[in-house]
DNA sequence: TATGAATGAGCCTTCATTCAT
DNA sequence: GATGAATGAAGGCTCATTCAT
């Protein structure tokens, strides 16, 4: 593996592992396994590295989201599915999502947020388009922005029972259940 | 003003302006007006402010949507004035919303945020349940977990406008829109 | 009791339990039950206190050698007395002894350290005397000089055994008996 | 040299020149003409200096005294030399002994303190075994135990004239006379 | 490329001392 | 005399970054 792949790994296990103010720069090349001055080789500043844990973040979510959705379901078990991965991507990666998204605020990178998400939106916004076509859907909606709604609506719901350690099954249940409802009547799913 | 309060207020500021991880006591205390010793005498240390500020901030917002929800409107109306409300909080805060999770994500404080926000749940809840009783939306919802969904919608449809210094108004009306029809639907709201 | 007595003996009590690097104003005067402010009226800082405390454990180590020395007691019997006690306070007041003594050595407060003594010597002293005159000792010996040797011979065993929380009764007895025994020689007792 | 001993000699330098509570962490590094950061490369804070230095310093006295004591010398002559070389020791780093001794009992290092003497009190116990083997001191004694009542003796006596920047040289000489004939009868030395 | 010892600015925090009440 | 909130200088320590090897 590259040194630099061998940086981001670290780091982003260093991240989950300490949070990002307490992860420094010392501890991730000793992760990596490589020298202090090496990481400047490959990246600028400490903050650089950001941006590039952030696609790689979303990177993972999209893959999860389409191991997660199977070509062939139907539109509701897809919204169903796509729900599940990204409680899943919460579950196990809620802390970094939030960090990251600190991480690029704080820098002048925050803007490079929508490039990274655009593939995620893409992804969504052509499920959706397929719907319509379909008909399954309400056809009343701009589609791009649904997509970033939709995205929002359940990274949030899933923050909202991770994010304290919650670890009941029933309860996780039970949220994924409201917001899959909720979203059926938003999408004007005709069932 | 107490000095507590003018902590509080220079911190807001100073995070606002710079961030978390680059506003140091030193900047609070300059801009409080006050002796870096006396930060000491009201906050063990910086992450403490947290809390308080998380607090702070969400009475603000409550004060905001309380002031331009009005009491007799109808409750199409109100859920516009609600979504117009927090879109002018995230407008004017937005930076420190994110930045006060990832604040509180990074102490142990984390499990005050629901804390933080009952108050703001409560108030939707009751909303909901008014036009639940008469009728107009549709009954087959958890009514708290539901103003959960919808406060993490609406407040993320603003960020995805706001976060880019985004000032174009047509723009921004049109995700208002976007996000109330999706509401509208959601809910089942009776017209 | 007058606030200065107060305060010493706060001070005293926490040194003890501190040390002095670690013993702040605060401590003591929250110790003492006064105010802040109220310390500074009655020392102009936090090392005037030194000398008063030193005075205050030289008075007590004399009064503890006065009552554990028996008057009617023959002189070899004073000496294992003498040791008894020095030994006594070494056990009790070990700690303190050596912050004070730092404590006098950090400031300009050294050379009273002499003064604060000098009962403790003149008391040894005479002890000599009588013992000399009475024909018991040998007569070759300055005094006053002897008196400070002595002590110092003593105080170093104490702390010998005492130093490192040596609460074995059976090392203290034989530390005594060694000390006494060279003592014995030292001073030429005859028996 | 490297930075260790630069570090070290800075600060035997400065804690004999202020005292060890005002010497800091900055003049150390400033007289070793280093980074401040290079010091926590070496030490993991200022406290971790005081049992290396504490070590280096009974070297030097042993140093001191092994060429001090003539090897050819007889078992009087050598106490004699002895006591002037633990006086030299005293009169030259007198302040430093009292307070390494303060620094390392406001740490948890103070079990040290008997491991660092160990060489010296091994150096005079052997001494002590030699004369006795030879019938030149009384038989009756733990040669271990005097060893070190010994030590603790002699240096306090030298503490006495040298505390107060005493540089009479007619009081030293009076004094060491003193303190030799006391060891004399002590050690009961056959003349 | 790779190293890692060295740097030094700057952070958080403490605490002796002051002073208005 | 007594108070205790406020002060601010100064300390210990961290850590992103550099640079000679």
């Amino acid at each position: 593996m590259g040194k630099k792949e061998l940086i981001v790994h670290a780091a982003i296990g260093e991240f989950r592992e300490k949070g990002i103010e307490k992860t420094t720069v010392s501890h991730i090349v000793k992760a990596a396994g490589i020298a202090q001055g090496t990481f400047y080789l490959y990246f600028p500043s400490k903050l650089a590295l950001m941006p590039v844990i952030a696609e790689e973040m979303v990177e993972k979510t999209l893959e999860i989201v389409k191991e997660t959705v199977q070509e062939q379901a139907s539109f509701q078990e897809k919204l169903e599915q796509l729900v599940d991965a990204i409680f899943l991507v919460a579950r196990d990666f809620n802390e970094i999502q939030a960090l990251i998204y600190a991480g690029l605020a704080s820098t002048e990178h925050l803007k490079e947020w929508e490039t990274v998400y655009a593939p995620f939106y893409e992804w969504i916004s052509h499920l959706l388009k397929e719907a319509e076509a379909a008909g399954i859907i309400r056809s009343t909606m701009n589609l791009e922005r649904t997509a970033k709604l939709l995205i929002g609506l359940v990274e949030s719901a899933a923050e909202q029972v991770y994010l304290y350690d919650n670890t009941d099954e029933v309860e996780v249940r039970r949220q994924k259940e409201e917001v899959l409802s909720f979203l059926f009547h938003a999408l004007g799913v005709k069932l």
